[in-house]
RNA sequence: GCACCCAUAGCUCAGCUGGAUAGAGCGCUGCCCUCCGAAGGCAGAGGUCGCACGUUCGAAUCGUGCUGGGUGCGCCA
């Protein structure tokens, strides 16, 4: 349960109980008012600014709303205190016990606390990574891979129907250029000696491939005209490909529940199916596009195209679906491909694009909007540029030799949980440096590593009790008298447990898992807070000899925080660590 | 030329969809600790939220126009 929808709940009804007593006109738009925790604690635990929403409408002083809902307010158990302050905010104080409650709510549901609802069943479709089927994955796809994930998890656990699905773009001429380096190394694998011209795949990785393929054909390809081997060593080199990218996907512990191919749209001719709809909406025709400002192509020769008419539905120009060879360009695919999205009859769309797909964003959705008829709406989530460091120098690469750093080089060098936790630090559309010295370090500007000890520092106390003979099992601490955590200091740390079904839902609303980072860094300050205050005055150690009741109400506390820390590192898809090495 | 993203402390970044005196870490200054409850603690200084208008009870947050940086701009995917 969230605790501030709670206390939101409680400030709608008497409001309403208000507009009933004539206090209050009927019929008031509520949806504005928030109850937030307010940024300076001094001002309480909980501020609602229900008084200056309704002013206007209700044609009163936000001040004398707010006088007269102050008593009903304070006539709830919950709340301990009101006090009506600055332009009309209204701050609540809460009974400890309201506290502590989430505290014992948190043990008595474990990892399932701060699950939430909100998310209805709603089907969403999660479509990450979908990189080219050409190579392994690098750096750039790591942080979409993991913020699709983790967005996957988080939605999950705020009550959607959540499915992981991936985009193979395994049409076009790239992937002939695939089945042609192929081959190259196959004749390579054959004994030939080769050397990789321009404009194919030089990657080693693409030997073992050409090894699989001597393997499977011997002899058998290499006489033959490539009109005969393309198909074949195409599909095969791209079987290999898909398979070498979902060992990589499951290096960082993800998996999808759908692979997606381009291919299967052309062979069925499903492009044709998904356009003819746009085509009775007339949103498709024959027209000639102006060539772009500022930076012409040298080729460009005005050329009448098949059109959508994505400008109706706010894009800045409408797009072309034919080339020139009359081929269907990968925008007509992707078409069909979210018109299959939204004929599987997916509540929410979501792509997780690189930075460098933001032109691709308007005309994305516009499709959408018209295949659906605005029904379906699709967020788009860009993740920016990830830049590379080691010990605070740049890392480079180069790309002409066809050397980049890959996901596994990232994975193999600092792990997956470390690789996850950091690309999930900064917001999506902000720029990421990962610096693989320092997210390997173990002090507390590290994040990771902030975390992570806390975790492991409530583990070792509840070992500690162990030996001391204290039950520090869950059955005990769930029937735990949590009444003796009257420091102000354990009351924060519970307030902050209690926020986390909030953050849950505000981080899942917004698909924004960053949030999750940012809230367990957040509570694992004020455990490590607590925790340095039992080193400077013994009397707040967590085992105190002298003090069951004490001893037992602390172990609880400390072991709701693991909770939450191991439910909020799962959304992150992190393994929470029992002990530091 | 146009579109999208970004701009917050010296540095790296949060800021909960419009709330009160804008926060954290690093760095800096000053104390304390160096006791494995180890991989530090407490306190302090530090801000024109890029600039300018506008919207309203109230703006870092919304709108418009600039400035500066990133990305992209038919027949690549």
């Amino acid at each position: 349960m969230n605790l501030f929808a709670d206390i939101r709940s409680l400030v709608t009804d008497q409001l309403n109980a208000l507009s009933v007593e004539g206090a209050l006109p009927e019929g008031l738009d509520l949806s504005n008012v928030a109850v937030e925790p307010p940024r300076d604690a001094s001002h309480g635990d909980m501020a609602t600014n229900a008084a200056m929403v309704l002013a206007k409408h209700a044609r009163m002083k936000p001040r004398d709303i707010a006088t007269a809902l102050a008593p009903k307010l304070e006539a709830d158990d919950r709340v301990a205190s009101v006090e009506v302050a600055g332009p009309g905010f209204i701050n609540l104080r809460l009974d400890s016990v309201v506290w502590l409650g989430a505290v014992a709510e948190a043990l008595k549901e474990g990892a399932a606390f701060g699950r939430s609802f909100i998310g209805g069943g709603e089907k969403v479709n999660v479509e990450f990574v979908s990189a080219n089927p050409t190579g392994p994955l690098h750096v750039g796809h790591t942080r979409g891979a993991v913020f699709g994930d983790a967005l996957s998890n988080l939605l999950a656990f705020a009550g959607y129907d959540v499915t992981r699905e991936y985009y193979i773009n395994d049409g076009g001429a790239q992937v002939d250029v695939l089945a042609r380096s192929a081959y190259l190394r196959y004749r390579e694998a054959r004994g030939e000696v080769v050397e990789i011209p321009e404009g194919l795949y030089p990657g080693g990785y693409l030997k073992a491939v050409g090894e699989a393929l001597s393997e499977e054909y011997g002899d058998g390809l290499m006489d033959a005209p490539e009109s005969s081997w393309l198909p074949d060593v195409r599909e095969f080199a791209i079987e290999e490909m898909m398979k070498a990218i979902r060992a990589d996907l499951d290096a960082l512990g993800i998996r999808m529940d759908h692979f997606f191919s381009e291919r299967s749209l052309t062979d069925d001719g499903r492009i044709g199916e998904a356009l003819k709809s746009l085509d009775e909406k007339g949103l498709i025709y024959v027209g000639v596009l102006e060539p772009p400002k500022g930076k012409t192509p040298e080729d460009w020769e005005p050329r009448p195209q098949t059109l959508f008419k994505s400008s109706e539905y706010g894009d800045d120009v409408d797009r072309p679906l034919k080339k020139s060879d009359n081929s269907w360009t990968y925008f007509a695919a992707d078409i069909a491909y979210h018109h299959d999205k939204v004929e599987r009859g997916y509540d929410q769309l979501i792509d997780v694009f690189g930075a460098d797909h933001g032109g691709y964003v308007k005309r994305m959705k516009a499709s959408v909007a018209a295949l659906s008829n605005g029904k379906t709406p699709l967020d788009i989530k860009l993740c920016q540029l990830v830049k590379l460091f080691q010990g605070g120098e740049p890392f480079k690469m180069s790309k002409r030799a066809g050397q980049f750093v890959t996901l596994r080089d990232v994975v193999d060098e600092v792990g997956p949980d470390v690789t996850r936790f950091v690309m999930l630090t900064r917001k999506n559309d902000a720029p990421l440096d990962f610096d693989f010295v320092k997210v390997k370090e173990q002090s507390k500007d590290n994040p990771v590593f902030y975390v992570q000890y806390a975790h492991a520092r409530v583990m070792s106390v509840l070992r500690g009790a162990a030996a001391a003979g204290v039950d520090a099992g869950d059955a005990t601490l769930q029937a735990t008298d949590l009444s003796p955590l009257t420091d102000p200091a354990e009351l924060a740390v519970a307030k902050k447990l209690a926020e986390w079904p909030r953050a849950v839902e505000q981080a899942a609303q917004a698909h924004e898992p960053h949030r999750i980072a940012f809230y367990l860094y957040d509570l694992a300050a004020e455990f490590h807070g607590l925790w340095n205050k039992g080193k400077e005055d013994p009397s707040l150690r967590f085992l105190r000899d002298d003090d069951e009741a004490l001893t037992g109400a602390r172990i609880a506390l400390i072991r709701a925080v693991s909770v939450v820390i191991a439910a909020g590192l799962g959304i992150l898809g992190v393994t929470p660590v029992n002990e530091m090495r």
